[in-house]
DNA sequence: CTTGACTCTGGACTCTGGTCCAGACTTTAG
DNA sequence: CTAAAGTCTGGACCAGAGTCCAGAGTCAAG
């Protein structure tokens, strides 16, 4: 596939794609005879993953390294469980959070709804 | 309250007070002959506030325009409410997004604890 | 008093995560 | 064959959200 391709199948401008090549959150791509970049259809993937990841709050250095990690074989099981251990944490915690806030603007909306606006104090988030 | 107090009370720098001030998160504290900014305590209440509707993923300039919008009583009960509705949906979108992650996260714990490692993938997620 | 901690202003700087060239080359549809 | 569309490199640029600084003034504990 060509660069086009792979943006458009993983929703991100080429750009991003160079980008996330020079970032190493992509391997460097193999090149054609012209120079264009070369990608297999993992590298689709690869970059809707790197979203996701992104998506929870890790950096792109982060993500570069989980990746790299696992493409190395550095990856030992010991540490990918580690890392999942610490996404699934961090995604537990933002719930949580997030939960709370819900509860919060929804009792605020109800509040509005008859006829009771306020503004959300923060003892309530 | 000095800047400093309100600035340990609400856990961040005295750099990011005085930022939020020229953004117009924050509005613009009385000053004391001195110069100094004297803050009432409602401040820090203001600055937890934006930092938890900046973390459900408003910038700062919304977060400004909402706060000001309420303060000059230029937010009326319908404006109120529609903020309120989008806050409840962004986080039950995000609520949504996070929980399909986890459980793709988790899953790939499982197997990550009973040997078979692997690196998650996005159709999971 | 004096000294060390705090605060003031305004502008420059940082870091992230992209985005946008310029100028040259490649591919592909007609 | 030709034009339009796509791609290459490397570096400049951008917005968002802070962070840091210099030089000067202020406050409070001893």
């Amino acid at each position: 596939m060509k660069i086009g391709e792979v943006a458009r199948a993983a929703g991100v401008t080429v750009d991003t794609v160079r980008f996330y090549e020079r970032r190493g959150v992509l391997p460097r791509a193999d090149r054609r005879p012209s120079g264009y970049r070369a990608f297999g259809p993992d590298a689709v993937d690869r970059i809707r993953q790197a979203k996701t990841l992104q998506e929870l709050g890790f950096t792109l250095d982060e993500v570069a390294d989980a990746l790299t990690a696992h493409d190395t074989g550095g990856a030992t099981c010991d540490s990918e469980r580690w890392r999942l251990e610490n996404v699934v944490d961090r995604i537990d915690r933002r719930i949580a959070d997030l939960t709370r806030v819900r509860e919060a603007a929804a009792h605020a909306l109800d509040d509005c709804r008859s006829g009771r606006c306020r503004l959300l104090t923060p003892r309530e988030l």
